[in-house]
This record gives structure tokens, sequence and C-alpha cells, in this order.
DNA sequence: CCTGAAAAATTACGTGA
DNA sequence: TCACGTAATTTTTCAGG
């Protein structure tokens, strides 16, 4: 089964910068018919490549909270536990886990009152220490623009064109740049499979 | 000219988990019409509180980048400066600017090399240092929930929503959540007057 | 802000490359 | 498998009150 083409991407691009765009605008731009790029959306969609369609707000017109980053020094080997706590806090709209085990989150609360929502929401005790920021501004940019859009190969890493190859195992899509890594992803996944 | 009121928040709310619900869908939920719902919409993109309407991405599926979070110390001063920099680099999902005149953004970077991006894009000499963050894990909860109703009850602070009252009082208009802090307001504003 | 009708967009389905 | 055309259906927009 093909994945992403290079048409696919176009039609995100189209779609991040407005998804009420019709169909039949998207067709002529891509030159495909509305159904076919209906079929496609549908596809996208399921592959996980578009989580949700949606609106950006511009939220400083909305609330009269404060907008915060705090930033949060967890304890080794509780970092999910943490992860998991924020997530939950009321007005807490960005998330971000640093690979040395930091959470920082971008939340706009009522009162500048952070701690007793943190007590509230998580093990306080798991976090050594933390920063608050207040901020002043954010944005949003969904547009993908120069990023190169690029299935990873599970295999090897590189970029998945179109000519590359997908496989179904045990539930979990997983992508290949070509069937070469494609069957040696596989060989070793069943290598492990039997070694467990 | 009338306001947001709790029923556009709503119909935010709906929008932002799903954008593609129609409008009878919505206009169920929040028992009017269709049409009227559309009117809504249009309003709420006329007022700017609506930017767009997108997709939610995987960046993850897409692109082989590393996800990044870099702090800049911006020199004093040359805040705007660099955010409007940095907004133009390319992978840029999310910049922060802090009261304390920080620039924090979040990028999906090709390579690791920060370095030549910033030098590229803005004026080294404004940042004092920065520092990168390599992230493991982001999430975005695009979800309103905790947001507060623009108008303020001028009484108690609390928010106005559509059951509210408002009074001119010498030529100006008050707000209120409900009709006591309505009557104490003006108890207060009268015996506020008589003592001058 | 509503109802009801018209217009437009999306989806379903059968066919062919 | 992928895309298309046509038709059915759903959704959005438009009038008029």
């Amino acid at each position: 089964m093909r994945e992403l083409d290079e048409t696919d991407l176009e039609i995100l691009q189209l779609l991040v910068a407005d998804a009420r765009r019709p169909y039949n605008e998207i067709a002529d731009a891509v030159n495909l018919s509305p159904p076919t790029v209906s079929d496609r959306i549908d596809r996208l969609r399921d592959l996980g490549v578009v989580k949700r369609f949606t609106v950006d707000l511009d939220r400083s017109l909305l609330s009269d909270g404060v907008a915060v980053l705090v930033d949060l020094h967890v304890e080794p080997g509780r970092v999910s536990e943490v992860r998991n706590g924020v997530e939950g806090i009321d007005g807490v709209e960005h998330l971000f886990v640093t690979a040395d085990g930091n959470v920082i989150f971008h939340a706009r609360l009522r009162d500048g009152a952070v701690e007793p929502l943190l007590t509230d929401a998580i093990d306080i005790d798991a976090v050594r220490e933390y920063d608050v920021k207040l901020l002043e501004d954010s944005a949003w940019h969904p547009e993908p623009r120069g990023v190169e859009f690029a299935l990873e190969c599970d295999e090897c890493g590189n970029s998945v064109t179109s000519e590359g190859e997908s496989s179904h195992i045990d539930g979990e899509l997983y992508q290949f740049c070509c069937s070469s890594c494609q069957s040696q992803f596989e060989e070793r996944y069943e290598d492990l499979k039997e070694a467990a």
C-alpha cells in the first residue's frame, strides 16, 4: 500500500491554512477529483497524521487569566507521573517533556497561584523545584512551511517516499522506505519475538 | 453590540474539539437553529476570536527532525525584534515571550544545529545567551476548559454570563453577574455620591 | 433568531485504468 | 489499488418574517 506522497503533503498544507476549503478547491490545486481528495483526507485521519479538525482561537480575547510557563524539575523516575498529573490541570494548553526530565507547561490561570494547583494535581515531592515565568505573548504556527515532510523509515530512519512500504504488525503501523527495510525489520521483529 | 455570551463559548468548545461538526449538531447542543449558529461563527471570526479553521497534525509522523525547546535570553529592548525573527524560522511551532524578556520557542529541526538557524534569522548580538533542551514529548490541549468569560462583574469580579445584568449609571455601563451584585453596587454608589 | 427552500459540499457507489 | 463520474445525501446559505 502506498503511504504519503507529495499530493498528500500538499493537501495537508492547504488544510492547515484553511480547513474549510471545499474539496473541489483542493482537488483543483492538486489535480484530483473531489471524491479522491475526500478519500485521501480520510486516509490521513486513519493514519493519525491528521489528529483533528479544529479552530485556532485568540485566547487573549477569551480569558482574563494570566498566561504562565512553568518549568518543573522532576525527581528521576517520576516524570511520567508528573506529566500525567499536569495534563489534568485546568487551563494547561501545552506541555513539554524534556529529554533531561523536566516537565514544562504553558497554562492560562485565573490567578497567579501555581503552588496550590500543583499540590492538587501531583505529588509535590516528585518536584525538586519549579520556576514560573509570566508570559506576555504566545503564538502557534500551524504552517508546516519549509519543514521536511517525511515519514521516517522504522528500519533505517530515512524519509519515506511514495515508493515506501508499510506493515501492520501486532496492531501497530510501521513505515519503511523500501521493501528491503521492511523485510529486515520484520525479520528482526520475528527474532525478537522468538527470543521472548 | 452584544459581546460574547455563554452560548458562544459553548460553540467554541465544540469547534475546538471538532471543527467539522455540522451546524445542526452544534445547534442542537446549544438550542439554536443552524443558521443562527452559522451567524455566530461568522461573528466569532469577525471578532478575531476564531483566528482560523485548521488541522492539528501529528508532526512526529511527518517530520524526521528533532523537537527542541529553545530559550533565548534577549538583550533589553530587543525582544520584539527577536520574536519576529524567530517567527520566521522554519519548523517553529510555538513561541512564547516571557514578561522578563525571554523568547522561548518549540521547534522541530532537521538537525540539532540551532546556532546557524539563529544567526540566520536574527541578529545574534541581541541574544545574551541561549539554552536548548531536547524534547521527548509534547502535547497540545486545545480545549478551552477553564476559559473565563471576558466580562467581569463590577461588584464581585466573577465572570458575567448570559444571566447577568447591566446598568447605565451616570453615562457608564456596568456589568454584573447577578441582580444582587447589581443592587449592592448601586447602593454603594448612591452612598458614595451622597457622601461627596 | 426562526422556518423553509435553494445552493453547495460531501459521501457512496459503480466502473475503469 | 487508485481514481473518476454520477447520483444520493448532508450541510450550509439565503429569503422572508
